[in-house]
DNA sequence: CATATTTGATAGTAATGCTATTATTTTAAG
DNA sequence: CTTAAAATAATAGCATTACTATCAAATATG
């Protein structure tokens, strides 16, 4: 399945980028380069002066392709959330019981990603790590609306959309699909940086994946009728 | 009530702060007007230049109370947590079941803050709304585990504590009472926020506090045997 | 009143977040 | 294969940010 994923390309706003990165050799470096530095660093101390230095190549054309640090980082997560309903979609077909989906879904949703797929120039397992700690910060901000009105965070959107279309299947009635959806998605991300840094404000069970599993619990029975 | 809140002084980790805040005029000041530039400007437009400016003073006295304005973002979300536990203990008082007890935290923790009580310098409607957007970025860092040594986000911990206490007196055998209550709280900022700007992701019902509702139900029935 | 502490005024430095210019290389088109 | 066009590298520069240092004036404390 990774072979033919990684056959498709993932389509980013074009809002996002001044230049498409998956366009040249330079394009897709600050891609790889960037992911590197943003899961060792953080997104404070990234600077794109030390990502031109980090990929051999400058500030300024580095500047090209992004028109800031924030836009690089939309991109990210964009395509994150591209990739995470091509992933959904391969792994939702033929299974004919919708809660068999949703099972799916969530596993998907909140799993650990433990390894990279290797066939693109982007490395999965950092770039989970990155949406974790970072992604909420590309919507967390006073420019939202007007990047909003530029389709800048459809991607996510949609794969709220495609989840909740799940649950309504399973209780037409249920009020709150979307709400259950964005909560679970933005819960596993707090809920694993809080199991590796605040464990106070988590539940660390050993072996078993608790977070997909408490999740799972959580999303079951909140939608029966 | 509020009359009695307002008569607590409200203790924060002093690993936060270079000189006591609550100290001295000048510190309320810087209380107070960072309070309102956050609020209408956001975090990464907020400057301590600008700060010193707003309230009449200067940057460098600014630097007197606080190292950086990452510390003080995290001064003021503590101080939010501190309240919000006083706020609890006085509400919950009285209450001998624990199914009330429980309501009564949930609709603390997700309810929409409308009136400043106005007896102190901290406008708490304004600050409500700082820790929906702003709050992760204080701990969303890689200075997250250094911080976190010094205590600085036990305020937090504690709220998510108490609550979880009064879920194991309902179901002592639920398995996640901490990454359910810190799921409630993140997710509800998260929801207002998205009401606000990226409605996609939620779902709104006027005429009810939907937030409220969706995770009262979500709380009671996960925590159900 | 004397002295310690706090604040204000001002200046300075290194890093950041850009933009501009020009030279050089790579690529594409005829 | 040549030439023109496009992309990149190298360098410089500028305004702002994130601080730190110094010193004088104001204020509080004993």
């Amino acid at each position: 399945m990774h072979n033919l994923l990684s056959n498709f390309r993932i389509q980013v706003n074009e809002h996002i980028y001044l230049k498409n990165p998956e366009s040249s050799d330079l394009g897709r470096r600050i891609l790889t380069g960037s992911i590197e530095m943003l899961d060792k660093m953080g997104f404070e101390c990234f600077t794109f002066r030390k990502l031109g230095k980090h990929i051999g190549s400058t500030e300024a054309s580095v500047y090209r392709y992004f028109e800031s640090k924030h836009k690089l980082l939309l991109y990210l997560t964009s395509w994150y959330w591209r990739w995470m309903e091509y992933q959904l979609v391969f792994s939702l077909a033929n299974i004919e019981s919708p809660y068999d989906r949703l099972k799916k879904a969530i596993l998907l949703l909140t799993e650990n990603i433990e390894e990279d797929n290797s066939y693109t120039h982007i490395d999965e397992v950092k770039l989970h790590r990155i949406v974790i700690s970072e992604s909420s910060k590309a919507y967390l901000t006073k420019e939202v609306d007007e990047e909003n009105s530029y389709g800048v965070f459809s991607s996510y959107k949609q794969l709220v959309g495609r989840v909740s279309d799940i649950i309504l299947e399973i209780n037409p009635g249920f009020k709150y699909p979307h709400m259950l959806v964005s909560t679970v998605i933005e819960g596993a991300h707090h809920q694993r940086f809080f199991a590796d840094h605040l464990p106070r404000l988590t539940d660390v069970v050993t072996g078993e994946d608790a977070i997909t599993e408490f999740y799972k619990e959580m999303v079951f029975k909140t939608i029966k009728e």
